[in-house]
RNA sequence: GCGCCAAUAGCUCAGCUGGAUAGAGCAACGGAUUUCUAAUCCGUAGGUCAGGGGUUCGAAUCCCUUUUGGCGUGCCA
């Protein structure tokens, strides 16, 4: 849409023979007043042309005025070109849009480009917490809307399922283990994993195994312990983020990344770029050279990698799988460690600008206005799980995607339950479900859209209508903007604000109409057609789209 | 100390990457229901866009600076 006024705004400039430069915008303005699209063409281009704005807009706008698909082009203010499409043209849009049905919005703007988002990514050491659930929303949402826009969107989950935290999950399975079997734990290691969740996991394990494993030598029942704690957890986790509605094509394990060998090819190729040096019994990574703040270590003095070089190695397989671009969702707390990575990156000489991270800031639990004080050492954390059975998963999605990533998101439990009449997904789901009753009451007034003549949309000619063939315009747009700029609470925006014109036009104007079935067949067109919007834009967001409520 | 993120209505947040008179929801107050669902709608009130400077036709948006808050700054992950 911006696109063919952009087009027609060249060509009149090419036209007029003024010289230009196209960086200048077509917007939708907030004042209705200013027309349904206005340019900024003349204001930025003046300057080139040694002439005044206004003088220059105006050619432009004498230019522009014999197409007929425009009502009016007007120039205001310093020099805006203010455009008013004609009826006939929205209406021509709504038909395209009707055709559209459920693919409206979607494209091959993607152009099948290979996008792998990594996201949740938590320490398979208890359940899934509302950090996890805002990531987990976030980056099931923004493959949905890529791959509806023609990407080739690939979602993973990194496993840390190796290394020091998961021994430690096994020691703290032992000791519940072992309480069972009668051991008095004077002090429950303050290191341990201290949630009811390991307590259950040693019940269970107990279960299966009964005392049997008291006869195994320690490294062997640690062993068995860590392989049926990370077994367990991972269920769990999957569990939970199925009833979220979220799947991931790959679970990529790092005990699978040592078992491969992977680290080691990392290592090499650091070491062959000459990036690696020994110092203090430990081995260094000279990640300062590439902006790190200062180098770190990759082989710790006692023989083991730290985190970092399962990470690299990680990441060499992302670059290895050819991505187009790589994003990262991450947790605010981990901002610190992106210099490091991407310097590791550069110096296995891969191309950094194809791995963006994205920072989710944190998740502030509330509790009837007091906030809830979480730490997974104390076992006092509030689970996704928990989470979704209190608010309902729709609901629980919106909240999630709602904010802007970079801002902190403040979740109040009590008021989501107990305000949930006021919620804005209930809001939306009951646009879509108030159409599905007006279709049930005009199927009973037998109006419909059998055989339907386009012509009767001439009789859609109110503001109200104009402005809600404009917003279903608008949303090819907003879903590419979303895709750029990787902000999928723009979607939750959008749909909100079309369900409040929705709502309003409903009180304001009868649909269906015995007396007067024309005017009611071109609304119930308009009407079905927003529901179809409304359907996608839910869908997209993972949320149900109800015929009732 | 250094680095990252933020600061917009009483509260929670948008503001389409520089556009025209800064918008929603909640909370407050006043109204609308013999009607296609009132989980809705209409109206009133609420602002020094944290403060100061700069860039230009034009700034909540970009740059500098000050203040405040969150997080990071391990041979933990």
């Amino acid at each position: 849409m911006k696109n063919k006024i952009s087009k027609d705004i060249t060509n009149s400039l090419k036209k007029l023979k003024l010289k230009y430069n196209d960086n200048f915008k077509v917007e939708i303005p907030n004042d209705p007043e200013h027309g349904d699209f206005s340019s900024n063409a003349a204001l930025i281009n003046a300057k080139l042309n040694k002439m005044n704005p206004r003088e220059m807009a105006q050619k432009m706008a004498e230019a522009l005025q014999k197409k007929r698909d425009y009502k009016k082009v007007e120039v205001a203010g310093p020099g805006f070109l203010n455009f008013t499409m004609s009826n006939s043209f929205y209406h021509k849009f709504l038909i395209k849009i009707h055709n559209a049905k459920e693919e409206w919005g979607s494209s091959n703007y993607g152009q099948k480009k290979k996008i792998l988002i990594e996201f949740v990514s938590a320490n398979p050491t208890g359940p899934l917490n509302v950090v996890s659930a805002r990531a987990a929303a976030y980056g099931d949402t923004m493959y949905r809307i890529m791959n509806f826009l023609g990407y080739e969107p690939f979602r993973e989950f990194y496993v840390n399922d190796a290394g020091n935290q998961v021994d430690i999950l096994a020691e703290s399975v032992e000791l519940r283990y072992r309480e069972l079997h009668g051991d008095k734990i004077d002090e429950f290691p303050s290191e341990a994993y201290h949630g009811e969740y390991v307590k259950d996991l040693a019940a269970k394990l107990n279960a299966a195994e009964g005392s049997k494993l008291l006869h195994y030598s320690e490294k062997d029942r640690l062993e068995k312990m860590k392989n049926f704690a990370l077994e367990e957890l991972h269920k769990m986790q999957l569990e939970s983020l199925q009833k979220f509605g979220v799947d991931f094509e790959n679970w990529m394990s790092e005990k699978k990344l040592r078992q491969e060998g992977i680290l080691e090819e990392a290592l090499s190729y650091l070491a062959e770029a000459k990036c690696t040096y020994e110092n203090d019994d430990a081995v260094w990574f000279c990640s300062s050279k590439f902006g790190d703040e200062k180098d770190r270590v990759l082989i710790k003095s006692d023989g083991n990698p730290t985190y970092f070089v399962p990470d690299i190695a990680y990441h060499l397989t992302k670059y290895q799988r050819g991505f187009d671009t790589m994003i990262d969702v991450l947790g605010p707390d981990h901002h610190g460690y992106v210099p490091r990575l991407k310097a590791a990156i550069q110096a296995l000489g891969l191309d950094v600008n194809k791995l963006e991270v994205v920072y989710l800031q944190h998740v502030n639990l509330f509790s009837g206005g007091k906030q809830v004080k979480m730490s997974k050492r104390a076992g006092k954390i509030v689970t996704m799980d928990e989470v979704i059975d209190e608010v309902g998963k729709d609901a629980a999605r919106y909240f999630f995607i709602d904010r802007r990533p970079s801002s902190h998101l403040n979740f109040d439990l009590e008021l989501a339950k107990s305000a949930s009449n006021e919620n804005p997904v209930y809001y939306i789901q009951y646009a879509h479900a108030r159409i599905s009753s007006i279709r049930k009451k005009a199927k009973k007034a037998k109006i419909n859209l059998k055989n339907f003549d386009t012509k009767l949309l001439r009789k859609l000619t109110l503001n109200e209508e104009t402005e809600l063939i404009k917003k279903m315009i608008e949303f090819p747009n907003i879903l590419q903007g979303i895709a750029n700029a990787r902000e999928p609470h723009r979607l939750a925006t959008y749909t909100h604000e079309l369900a409040g014109m929705f709502h309003k036009y409903y009180s304001k104007y009868p649909i269906i109409n015995e007396k007067n079935p024309e005017l009611s067949k071109a609304r119930l067109y308009l009407i079905l057609t927003l529901q179809t919007v409304i359907r996608i834009a839910l869908k997209l967001m993972g949320i149900s789209a109800p015929d009732k409520m």
